[in-house]
DNA sequence: ACCTGAACACCGTTCAAGT
DNA sequence: ACCTGAACACCGTTCAAGT
């Protein structure tokens, strides 16, 4: 199974190159602008070659969302390696997440759009299994944190499920990001500090789900700088973008 | 000034029309799926008018986003005359978002894409205009909502001021709404009860602002199906699409 | 002043012909 | 088996000609 055959081989490492362009392409210029047309007249190959890797538009989209999904996942996992409580680490999975969608706002972006219909429809069934793979092991990341901290009684809340918070805390944070780097000129999202929004919110969160230590007994703000420290290695070996 | 020409009237009208119209497309073919040559043939007007109204495909889009945040704002003024405590009014708040995000969820979904650079970019100096006097609008219903909540003292929680509350609680509703509309086949979304999925986010949201009545001094439940009931003419007038 | 639709450039997708 | 690029339908945007 592991064992490819060399034209496969060769397949693949085709496909990594143009999506490696198309990440380029709409760094640069945004989701709405990359076509077809100019993946094909920027790459070494012909039309033709594009829809054999990409059976649509939508479906490149959704590779790009594949291999977003797939660095956010490298992102959790030094993420989880910070050193601290389990509320800490929880905290320091959302500074990556918000890391991430800072370096590369439109891959961010990709996500959501490559999930709506419209979109979904026309990808690859291949591609949307894929997705929906990659999606699962983010999850499992979630549940298995919410798992640990109801097991060791760190949340201790009777209306508090490992579904119920993992979503929660994903909607949270979601919902912060999203709002911040697609309504940045809003005064809503303008006139605060941009660098504890996240922090401030998924604090109200987690306190409300009674996971102690509470913000009102732990420096959470402490945590968050020395979590940016220990996820430094990513935000600048990960900067190789042109534009943004 | 509000005495507007006859031919002013007229070309307002027609606006309206064109924007129910692409109100319809969107709703039936998504909002990937607008295109303006559509929207030409299946009115009654030449390419030249239609680029009379909207400068560019994008500046269509941002006119329906104005036309979807009205609504909101409508929704809005309905939730905050609900008959409770100051905690149940923003609760009937995010139903009214969410019934709205259900009962018409490309509008709902427009919103966030209007917003994004690239499409607001191409938008017209006046439709921005609007959109962001619209935006405030609904920024100031949240605002003055928590602003009332911390004067009564139903919030008393040094850590929280107004800007950071009504921050936290648009980007809770925002991400349940959009998480749930655009993935609603995740796993992470599915496992959950639809009904009450914003109101136990939002529920331990606000627990963590210390929002009095907290959720076990109170049945928020029984609130969330008093709302829904109140919020009914809503549901049942507003129901005129086609497809969803 | 406003409306019309031809015109053109660009894009998505297919497929016959070539290797 | 895989690659190529011509071909065609569709779309965004402009603008000369018409009222």
């Amino acid at each position: 199974m592991s064992q490819l055959s060399k034209a496969e081989q060769k397949r693949q490492a085709r496909e990594e190159e143009l999506i490696d362009l198309a990440v380029e392409i709409i760094a640069n210029e945004g989701p709405g602008s990359l076509t077809l047309e100019k993946l094909t007249s920027r790459s070494a190959y012909s039309k033709g070659t594009i829809y054999n890797h990409f059976s649509s538009k939508e479906d490149c989209l959704s590779a790009l969302c594949c291999r977003a999904v797939s660095s956010i996942m490298t992102f959790f996992q030094q993420a989880v390696e910070f050193d601290g409580n389990l509320r800490e680490k929880a905290l320091a999975i959302h500074y990556a997440y918000q890391l991430y969608s800072r370096i590369h706002p439109t891959l961010f972006q990709v996500v959501l759009i490559s999930k709506s219909p419209g979109v979904r429809d026309k990808t690859s069934d291949k591609r949307v299994e894929c997705m929906d793979l990659l999606e699962n092991q983010i999850n499992d990341v979630s549940d298995s944190m919410f798992q640990h901290a109801l097991q060791q009684g760190e949340i201790n809340n009777p209306h508090v499920s490992v579904e119920t918070a993992s979503f929660a805390n994903w909607a949270m944070s979601f919902g912060t990001l999203a709002l911040a780097s697609s309504a940045a000129e809003a005064t809503a999202v303008s006139r605060l500090d941009q660098e504890t929004i996240l922090l401030n919110n998924v604090n109200l969160l987690l306190d409300g789900m009674g996971w102690s230590p509470l913000s009102s007994e732990w420096d959470y703000c402490d945590s968050w700088k020395r979590i940016a420290e220990h996820l430094k290695p990513l935000a600048t070996h990960h900067t190789n973008n042109t534009h943004d």
